[in-house]
RNA sequence: GGUCCCAUCGUCUAGUGGUUAGGACACCAGGUUUUCAUCCUGGUAACCGGGGUUCGAUUCCCCGUGGGAUCACCA
């Protein structure tokens, strides 16, 4: 059986676009779930949109994903190159014979007169289409005209009439009308190929099995099955992927806020939620023959590969629901291990920190690892970490004083209350304080005295980090040390 | 506008010619807790409309409606 093999083929014009981690996700189960190769390779055939040092922002952000390619620009492989730009001797030799087979026309019509033509068709309301000029020269004028120096362009020659049928895995048969198609240009008139045709080129050459990408290709697609025919070529099979909707259902763009798979990474999402996420847009790991178990929506790229089925890919379009992958990132958040959180909060952690003057470098990895970690079970995002624990660095806190109150007791009452707790936390010694001997003391304190819990707590835990939120009053204060940790409520109370 | 694609809770989805239409996120309630969060338990919530086909349609077909894509020497 022929390998399987897909491939990721994006233009370098810039950051990656969420949406296209959904389409590099799906090229990259398809063929690894059928122990296939899954290749990268770069469309750069528009110099006019090509941006600096994006195919380099791909690689890196690929790697960070942790999504590998068996073959690339950077890697190699046997099929390269794998950047179209380096291909250029391929496409002549291939539009040579498209065009000695008749497949294909040299155009010399200029700019100006396509312009002129389609908007003369669009007043007549019709639809703008190549008025096929130049399909009947004959090849000495072509010859002529191309000796004198004549930009042409070469168009790609389509059926007059008939039907083209054209096979989507998922969707299956669509059928379009030969009249409807254009005479598209396959070569521009500066020599460079149309993605059109470059694409089917590189699929081909490269044994590309399955086709990949978004959906709103499926116009283009009877013209692609079109050409593959010309060249007599076997035609993959293609799988178009349906697109991805903002919450108010238009396309996922800028102007609604992130959309690239960098933004989100700043964000501080992880890979694993933000795969795990977009996995789940538009595929689903339900069987019908397994009982719907609870949380078996939570799976790493290596599961979901195990059970990945192509053929159940959703031909709806999926809307992107923010709550959904903040959840993911929540709990792949918990799921972390004391030292890759820290890790992935430092830079951000940081970053905050600098802002407020605030030298990290001040506080050992121990104490910073205690912070990121009492607060793990609260984080959405690992940018939040820097506002969630400023407290813990800060020298001195700005304390609302109303705040100590809580229920039916006063902000008297509370510092009555906290000037009690000192007394007893003044009597541990700095060996003991940690947080299960700070609980077990001062419980047992609050309990043989009848006294309520939350009223003593509640002050206690505020006092200590000026907040509502916070982790409990015994966690913060083994982390701030006895000296701090008394010095707080002793402020507080005043 | 032409062409094409799509249509199950608010969202992502499972599923079936006869089901109490299942799960996840979100939401709500209760429990745990010193707060928030976590965690546990429970709950609200859906087959776009109209015609067929059929003993019976959410499921199959057609037509509407709605949403989306596309109509370049961009990909």
């Amino acid at each position: 059986m022929k390998k399987v093999r897909t491939r990721f083929a994006p233009s370098p014009t810039g950051y990656l676009h969420i949406g296209s981690l959904r389409t590099i996700l799906f090229a990259y189960l398809i063929s690894k779930s059928q122990d296939g190769d899954f290749l990268l390779r770069i469309e750069d055939t528009d110099q006019k949109r090509y941006v600096k040092g994006s195919v380099e922002k791909l690689i890196e952000i690929l790697n960070w994903l942790g999504i590998k390619y068996d073959e690339g620009p950077e890697i190699g492989g046997d099929y390269g190159p794998y950047i179209q730009s380096e291909r250029q001797d391929i496409y002549d030799k291939y539009i040579k014979k498209l065009l000695e087979k008749g497949e294909a026309y040299h155009c010399f019509c200029s700019a100006e007169r396509l312009t002129e033509l389609r908007e003369a068709q669009q007043k007549d309301k019709l639809p703008p289409r190549y008025d096929r000029a130049c399909r009947g020269l004959s090849r000495e004028k072509v010859e002529k005209r191309i000796q004198a120096g004549e930009k042409y362009t070469i168009r790609q020659k389509m059926p007059l009439e008939g039907e083209i049928k054209v096979h989507d895995e998922l969707r299956g048969d669509i059928i379009f009308k030969a009249a409807e198609l254009e005479d598209h240009v396959l070569i521009k008139s500066n020599g460079i190929p149309t993605y059109q045709f470059a694409s089917v080129v590189d699929d081909h050459l490269m044994e590309i099995s399955h086709v990949t990408r978004a959906e709103e290709w499926i116009p283009s697609f009877p013209k692609n099955v079109l050409l593959y025919k010309a060249f007599n070529w076997e035609i993959p099979k293609f799988i178009h992927l349906p697109v991805v909707l903002n919450k108010g259902g238009g396309k996922l763009s800028k102007r609604q806020g992130d959309v690239t798979v960098e933004d989100f990474k700043n964000k501080g999402y992880l890979r694993q939620a933000l795969i795990n996420f977009n996995v789940l847009l538009g595929w689903s790991p339900y069987d019908k023959d397994k009982k719907n178990d609870k949380n078996v929506e939570i799976l790493s790229l290596d599961e979901v590969t195990q059970i990945f089925d192509y053929k159940k890919i959703n031909t709806s379009p999926a809307v992107f629901d923010q709550d959904k992958l903040d959840f993911f990132n929540a709990h792949y958040i918990k799921a972390l291990n004391d030292d890759d959180l820290l890790k992935n909060c430092l830079p951000y952690l940081k970053t905050y920190l600098e802002e407020k003057n605030i030298n990290i470098k001040n506080f050992d990895k121990n104490f910073l690892l205690k912070v990121v970690r009492v607060e793990k079970e609260r984080m959405k995002k690992l940018s939040e970490i820097g506002e969630m624990t400023e407290f813990f660095f800060l020298d001195k806190l700005e304390l609302d004083k109303e705040m100590l109150a809580w229920k039916k007791i006063t902000k008297d009452d509370a510092q009555v209350n906290l000037k009690k707790l000192i007394v007893v936390l003044e009597k541990i010694s700095e060996n003991d304080w940690n947080k299960e001997h700070l609980e077990t003391t001062i419980i047992e304190y609050l309990k043989t005295n009848e006294y309520k819990i939350g009223e003593y707590l509640w002050p206690m835990r505020v006092s200590l980090c000026a907040r509502k939120n916070s982790p409990g009053p015994f966690e913060i204060a083994e982390i701030l040390g006895k000296n701090k940790s008394i010095n707080r409520i002793k402020e507080a109370s005043k």
